[in-house]
DNA sequence: AACGGAACCTGAAAGC
DNA sequence: TGCTTTCAGGTTCCGT
């Protein structure tokens, strides 16, 4: 689930909820999200200690615990945080709890390709990788800037666009919205698109990632008691056959590196391949 | 150095 | 109905 404005989200409730609070307990119920130590080291870095900020880089969370210890979690692809109240259950597929006096959070994650871990910071930043992250995505509203990120790969703008060395914070859903808004074809070499489509496509990443904050800042208030689904928030995104939002034509889907492209061939001018 | 593809995991939905 | 295949919003490793 989780690209940068869901991790954005996730760091600002993690602040509301523990910001200057104590963890009090660690309760592993699947060891394998936890990275670069054993269990009992990882409960012993954590339990006790007062959460004084939450960082995010990229789709990185980074909370300083005080003396130079951080804790760090990526969500991976299923992962999620839920608050709830000390004595409730646990959601489904919860592999880790993180107990406070007035609330617990759980770390809910079905496939397991999240990941966490604690310790000194230095040590933490190269386990977690986030030295070798691009800037932000949400601080990179130039197109000037956005070529010298990626305007040099030879692989196509939407696998550059997704290369956290790059540019850190887009995946899949939001590489295929900005491409979108900004009129991109998909499969162009980064390094062949001319400086006005850096500025479209640095405008249509600046848009969807503001756009997918405030629609799903408001869908975690208005749903949160609730169970239904929300609407799909995107234009593009999942939206194979519909038509599109622009020019009406069917929106496609088509697979590109392993992952699942959706586009308009019109408004994005993408012609033939293979 | 840089790229595409498989691997890591598991569950839900679609297809037959 | 039940079995099989495909797909899923991420990252890393491996071979070319």
């Amino acid at each position: 689930m989780p690209e940068l404005p869901e991790v954005e989200l996730a760091a600002r409730t993690f602040r509301h909820r523990a910001e200057g609070r104590r963890l009090r307990s660690v309760e592993i119920l699947d060891a394998r999200l936890i990275r670069g130590g054993t269990e009992d080291a990882f409960r012993g870095s954590l339990e006790g200690r007062r959460v004084d900020a939450v960082t995010r880089f990229g789709k990185h969370l980074v909370v300083s615990l005080g003396e130079g210890e951080r804790w760090w979690l990526h969500l991976g692809m299923t992962g999620k945080l839920a608050w709830r109240a000390p004595t409730d259950e646990s959601p489904r597929f919860t592999r880790l709890i993180f107990r406070f006096d007035e609330s617990a959070m759980h770390f809910v994650d079905p496939r397991l390709l999240g990941a966490t871990a604690a310790g000194e910071e230095a040590a933490l930043r190269a386990l977690a990788g986030i030295d070798r992250l691009g800037p932000d995505a949400l601080d990179v509203r130039e197109g000037a800037t956005l070529r010298r990120l990626v305007g040099r790969s030879r692989s196509p703008i939407k696998t550059a666009l997704m290369d956290q060395k790059r540019l850190a914070g887009l995946g899949n859903i939001q590489a295929c919205e900005a491409l979108f808004r900004g009129g991109v074809d998909p499969w162009t070499p980064a390094n062949a698109l001319s400086e006005d489509t850096y500025e479209s496509l640095a405008a249509g990443i600046v848009a969807t990632l503001h756009h997918t904050l405030e629609a799903e800042g408001e869908r975690e208030i208005t749903y949160l008691n609730e169970s239904k689904g929300a609407p799909n928030p995107f234009l593009v995104y999942g939206r194979e056959a519909e038509a599109c939002p622009n020019c009406s034509a069917p929106l496609l889907r088509e697979k590109q590196a392993g992952r699942g492209t959706f586009f308009c061939a019109r408004c994005q001018n993408v012609n033939g391949r293979d």
